[in-house]
DNA sequence: AAAATACTTGACAAATTTGCTCAGGTATTT
DNA sequence: AAATACCTGAGCAAATTTGTCAAGTATTTT
């Protein structure tokens, strides 16, 4: 249950990618399709949206490619799954207050819905791609987050 | 994204309904249909798979319905989950090692998955039945994995 | 100017998943 | 025997996912 669409995973892998260019080498789709595996053709759809939502920026022609648009640490990988892939939203109810449940006089389990939403987006936007670039520091941020639960 | 499937969300919707008959009474599809506007076909393939898994059992004729098979403080939001929507598992690679990325050393964000997924597991394995009977209960509940998140 | 590189856009299609319904059955009680 | 209610598996339309493809535009190099 809940699985990520490879929209937002290879989005992921391929932020990643970019960031490693950051901040002098623009980083072409060849490259990350090379590294990652994934064909350019789909990484231009991806990187189109991540590009019109300014999260990075393009440079055409001969050694052009991707640029962050900002330092690694100063994006989160909430901010890029919430332009792949829209907001965080277990339920229907949680996006759009008039989708609830119908001859269900105030839905217990929405309240769950809302509050587990809230915890997952909390830690996509507290990881960055700076934490990925360090793994290190991932590891120690994530040992920290799994405490805390 | 992340959006839960409504198999998940009516399962966890009708075991509440048939909560509130424990420890006695019985409570039938066709109760729980009315209650949560959801059709007694599709709660019978839910429950099907509630049953077999152990969560709940069946009293057939006039007056059944469906009964919890332990105390629903006993039962996880999560392990109706689980048994309704497979695992927590947001990429493929977590469910299956064999389905990890090709061509990459050591993915990097596996490991950022493979967090988010166990703090998503250890929230619902938190939260039961037992919490939803008791809105107030639930609130402080909720309130408490905020802070700590 | 021509060639090469690389981003840009929109349409489209196969595969998968979701969200059900339906028909026919079994078990239990009245 | 009739009524209630669970049980099973098949089937199916709609939505979503996961891409591909074609035809561009912009930039740099030769
Ligand atoms: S209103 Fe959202 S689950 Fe009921
Ligand atoms: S191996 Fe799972 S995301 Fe790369």
């Amino acid at each position: 249950m809940l699985r990520l669409s490879t929209r937002g995973q290879y989005g992921v892998r391929a932020m990643f990618e970019i960031a490693r260019g950051w901040p002098h080498r623009p980083v072409s789709l060849k490259e990350v399709s090379r590294r990652q595996d994934v064909s350019v053709a789909y990484l231009e759809q991806l990187l189109g949206k991540l590009r019109r939502a300014g999260l990075v920026v393009s440079v055409k022609g001969p050694g052009g490619g991707y640029l962050l648009s900002r330092p690694p640490e100063r994006i989160s990988i909430g901010s890029i799954l919430k332009e792949l892939e829209g907001p965080v939203a277990l339920t229907a109810c949680v996006q759009d207050p008039r989708k609830g449940c119908v001859r269900v006089e105030g839905c217990v389990t929405s309240l769950l819905w809302r509050a587990l939403g809230q915890r997952i987006e909390q830690f996509l936007d507290t990881i960055t791609l700076a934490d990925l670039l360090n793994t290190n520091a991932l590891r120690r941020q994530v040992r920290k987050e799994a405490q805390s639960a």
